[in-house]
DNA sequence: TTGAAAGCGCTAACAC
DNA sequence: GTGTTAGCGCTTTCAA
């Protein structure tokens, strides 16, 4: 059909003008005439002319491309998030390029690396841990950072890199203490997953127990699977922690796939929700409402935290100026299962 | 901390060598000496140097992005194919560079257009049906393209582009149709979302509906929604087209979101499933036997499906070699709900 | 096995 | 408002 693609010169012979005009014209340079304007915009759509982004990209040391780093797709966060993020990038003329960890953070810095190589204009990751070189990495590009889901900044040296956006997991840990002790729990137990190696849980279950000990309780029983999270999973972990440690009156799940796998062993179980054990989640995903028994969980804005990501790095002095942490809270919803 | 990035010139001058050679050690160019490499091995160390993929890219015509298009994240599809993708990909060195058209099918041409301008290795894309420039587009650009999901390629002209990977929709309408007949049901309705607008589903529907004629049944109900799917629309429309057509005995939804909306309502309004109503999804997501009746579904192959066309893409020929449409098949899980 | 030259397609910098 | 020049960092020739 076509042997090679038309470029800024074919388009610049045929209009007559010079190759920086036309491309002057294809960014919307300012000065341009109106004439000049039609001329090579005739030109450019009779050639089905399309700029080549490597070209430019190379020439201006920046690109219209955005990379995301998260752990993965398979689960109920992310997804979201990247929905949130491609939402606001692609109203901008922007592209998201994807760098998925699967949940193993020594993948981390050479991804980092490697999309940092397409000077992307921005990048955006989950978490605040990163490997000090992956540090040094991002800091020297000169490019803005975002770093989502978690502002708990205190311990972890250096963060935020820019700007984090996100929610407090130390404070999502203890509202659900404080909730299950209000509601007269105290023999309360942990579920969790992936060896809490997204350290989003890990900081949260610290919290929560911490949280606990100031109630004067003790953690109950705790049980942190290597596995990926699942329904099938939470429900096996409901078993084993119930079998470990029978006096329990509460679950605290990592995330609400684990609850609901809960849920599911005590209706099969014939254990009284939540009059023998009460159970909440985490995340707030549409379908923990959907069961007979609507879910307690803690919502986060997930959406909502990746188009605030793509937002600052559009105008990066604008998180700056928020004190480079944006704090989007979360909503703990007492529902049928506490 | 760093003004600039070291370069090729860097590493040369350092190592004492060509431009070329290091060029050629960075790509693992058969014909190097161990002696050569080493050196501008550790030159490359040193410097901490890291290729700039615009600069390769574009005087190869050719980069490890692959591109992606897809309508959404947020449903229970996508993320599980993309996940696969971007597993096989990254275990390739290429990378995920994502378009989504937020199921407007109108964006699809120009996201196309402006992911090929980064001169892809290759390209996914969801679906069979594409407008006349985006197949122009596709075609005359050289590289491979894979389309996923859907493989009834009989009525599309010119489909596939290159190689197909995914079910037949139609071959899953009418096994879900045969199934619910078999189950002894004869007033089935259907419900849909999106407005159809993922041409999967109205492909999938009017062969559902085209084989309960053969059966000398007709559509006894049919409420598309031109929302976006969610458990919550599944709820509505099941009233919604139960009020209409009070004496159905049997629902198909063209998702288990839908359809376990559907089953809430049933469960709220003390309607016996699958006594007075039976009710089926499509998709087979974890979430669909989590409930306190199993619902029946079709389970689809969507991380293979991901990871299928990523593999196609590494392998041309692959894929076309057999025969440029690839069925992965589905299952008819019937369980509780019919 | 290594190198020299040329240029991918575009845009920044500077003219006019 | 428009054009000229130079060169981004790399890889494809081609030569030795």
């Amino acid at each position: 059909m076509t042997g090679t693609r038309p470029t800024l010169r074919d388009v610049a012979r045929l209009s007559g003008v010079s190759e920086i005009s036309v491309s002057r014209v294809m960014r919307n340079a300012p000065n341009i005439s109106a004439s000049l304007r039609e001329r090579v915009e005739s030109a450019a759509r009779q050639l089905g002319y399309t700029p080549n982004r490597l070209a430019g990209a190379l020439k201006s040391q920046t690109s219209n491309l955005v990379a995301v780093v998260v752990p993965s797709m398979s689960n109920n966060v992310f997804p979201e998030v990247v929905d949130g993020i491609d939402r606001v990038l692609s109203a901008q003329g922007r592209r998201t390029v994807l760098g998925l960890t699967q949940y193993d953070d020594s993948r981390e810095e050479g991804i980092i690396r490697e999309l940092l190589s397409w000077s992307p204009a921005g990048m955006i990751l989950a978490g605040l841990e990163h490997s000090r070189a992956s540090r040094t990495m991002l800091t020297g590009a000169g490019i803005p950072v975002v770093e989502i889901m978690d502002i708990d900044t205190a311990d972890v040296a250096g963060a935020p890199i820019d700007v984090a956006i996100g929610i407090s997991q130390r404070a999502a840990g203890r509202a659900m203490a404080d909730h299950l002790v209000a509601r007269g729990y105290r023999r309360i137990g942990y579920v969790g997953a992936w060896g809490e190696s997204p350290d989003r849980s890990l900081k949260r279950r610290l919290a929560f127990e911490a949280r606990l000990a100031e109630h004067g309780l003790a953690p109950a029983g705790r049980l942190i699977a290597p596995e990926a999270s699942s329904i099938g999973l939470g429900r096996q972990c409901c078993a084993r922690l119930l079998e470990a440690a029978p006096d329990l009156d509460a679950v605290f799940f990592a995330n609400d796939d684990l609850a609901v796998g809960g849920l599911l062993h005590c209706m099969a179980e014939g254990i009284a929700v939540p009059g023998r054990l009460a159970l909440a989640g985490f995340n707030g995903i549409d379908f923990a409402d959907a069961l007979p028994q609507r879910l307690t969980t803690i919502r986060t804005p997930r959406g909502r935290m990746g188009e605030a990501a793509a937002q600052v790095l559009a105008d990066p002095d604008g998180g700056r100026a928020a004190g480079a942490i944006i704090d989007l809270g979360f909503t703990l919803l007492a529902r049928d299962t506490t």
